[in-house]
DNA sequence: GTCTATATAAAGATAGAC
DNA sequence: GTCTATCTTTATATAGAC
C-alpha cells in the first residue's frame, strides 16, 4: 500500500485540498470535481493520482496523522511541565479551528465512520490511539510530579480531554461562534491542577 | 412556517426515520430514497410531505429540541442536586449512543453547519444555546450549594461539559468502541466536585 | 500527466395519472 | 396521499487521444 511521503508534487497539492475541504465539508461533503476547480485541473486527471476518493482520503489521514504525531514530539520538546504540554495540546484543536473553523480531521471523519472504507477507518482509529496514548503519558506525568490530581484515573481523564477538543469545535460551529477550543482545554485542564 | 406538532402520522413516521438517519450517516449521507425504503413509500410521496430536504430537517431537529427540552424539565423534577441533575444529563446522550452508536442530532448537524440551510442552522443553534442555560443554571445551583467549584466560570464550565459529551460520542465512534459518552460526562463531573 | 468524451448511478425535485 | 415517469444535476469512475 502506498505511502504519503512517496507521492508527487501534484498528488501532494490534491492532498492539501482534499483535507481543507473535509475539514470544512467532511467526506460526504467533497467532491473530485471541488478539488478539480481548487487546484484547476480537470476532474479525471485526479484519478490518475488517486485511483478512488477512498484511497485519497487513506493518504490525506495517514498524513495527517503523521505530521500531528510530530507536533506531539514538538510540544514535548519544548516543554517539561505537563499541565504546560497539555496547554499546547489544546492549542493545536485551537489553531485548526482558527483556520475559517476547520474541524479536526479525524473528528469530523470519526463522526462518519460507517462512510468510510476499512482502510481510512484504521487510519482514523489510529490517529485517536496514539492521541489517547500520549495524553496517558502526560497525564501520568503531571499526577507523578504532584502538579494533576487525576480522579478516574488517566486514561479516563484522557479520553475526557480530547472529547472535549473535538467535542468544542462541533459546539462552537453549531453555535456559529468563533469561540475556540482552546478556552475549554483550558478550563478541563485547570480542573485538574491539584 | 410550519411546526413539528402540526404533521399528519405519515409524516411523522418520515421525520422519525429521518432523524435516525441523520444521527447515523449525517446531513449529507442520507437520501430520500433511503427514507421511502425504510418506510414503504416511493420516494416521490416524500415531497408532498416535505417539500425539501431542507424543510424535513428542520423539522427533525425542532421536534428533537423540543422532545430534548422536556427532557431537561423531568431532570429538574427528579432530581434536586446539581450533581445529581449532570449525571442525568450525561445519561441522555449515554442513551442517545447506546443507540446503535447514534450521534446528537445537532452535534452531526453542527459539525456539518455549512451544507445546512439558513433555517436549519438557526435550529441548531437553539438547541445549543437552550442546553448551556439550562448547564449553567444548573451549575451555579450546585456551586451556590457549595457542591460544585466552578474555576473559570459556570459558563465555561458548561461549554465544556457540553463539549465532552458531544466529542466522547465522535472520538468513540472513530476508536470503533462501544465505550459510552457517560463515562467521559463521568469523569468531567468528577473533577468539579468540591 | 492531462485532456475530452462518456459510462453509470444516485441525488433532489416536478408533472400528472389514479 | 401515493404512484409512475421524467427532468436536471452531480457523483465516482473509465477509455482513449495528446
Amino acid at each position: 500500500m502506498r505511502h504519503f511521503s512517496d507521492i508527487s508534487a501534484t498528488a501532494q497539492r490534491l492532498v492539501d485540498v482534499a483535507q481543507a475541504l473535509i475539514q470544512q465539508h467532511g467526506y460526504n461533503g467533497f467532491s473530485y470535481d471541488d478539488i478539480a476547480r481548487e487546484v484547476g485541473i480537470k476532474k479525471p486527471s485526479i484519478h490518475h493520482h488517486f485511483a478512488t476518493k477512498a484511497e485519497l482520503v487513506r493518504i490525506v489521514v495517514q498524513r495527517y496523522a503523521h505530521t500531528f504525531g510530530a507536533l506531539l514530539e514538538q510540544i514535548d520538546a519544548r516543554h517539561q511541565d505537563a499541565g504546560a504540554r497539555l496547554l499546547a495540546y489544546a492549542e493545536l484543536f485551537a489553531q485548526t479551528y482558527q483556520n475559517e473553523r476547520r474541524l479536526c480531521l479525524c473528528g469530523i471523519l470519526g463522526a462518519e465512520a460507517d462512510a468510510l472504507s476499512a482502510d481510512v477507518a484504521l487510519e482514523v482509529r489510529g490517529f485517536f490511539q496514539f492521541n489517547l496514548a500520549w495524553l496517558v503519558k502526560t497525564m501520568e506525568l503531571g499526577a507523578a510530579a504532584g502538579a494533576l490530581r487525576l480522579r478516574g484515573g488517566a486514561k479516563e481523564q484522557a479520553y475526557a480531554l480530547l472529547a472535549v477538543l473535538e467535542g468544542a469545535m462541533l459546539v462552537g460551529r453549531g453555535l456559529g461562534s468563533d469561540g475556540s477550543p482552546a478556552a475549554a482545554g483550558q478550563t478541563y485542564i485547570s480542573n485538574l491542577l491539584a
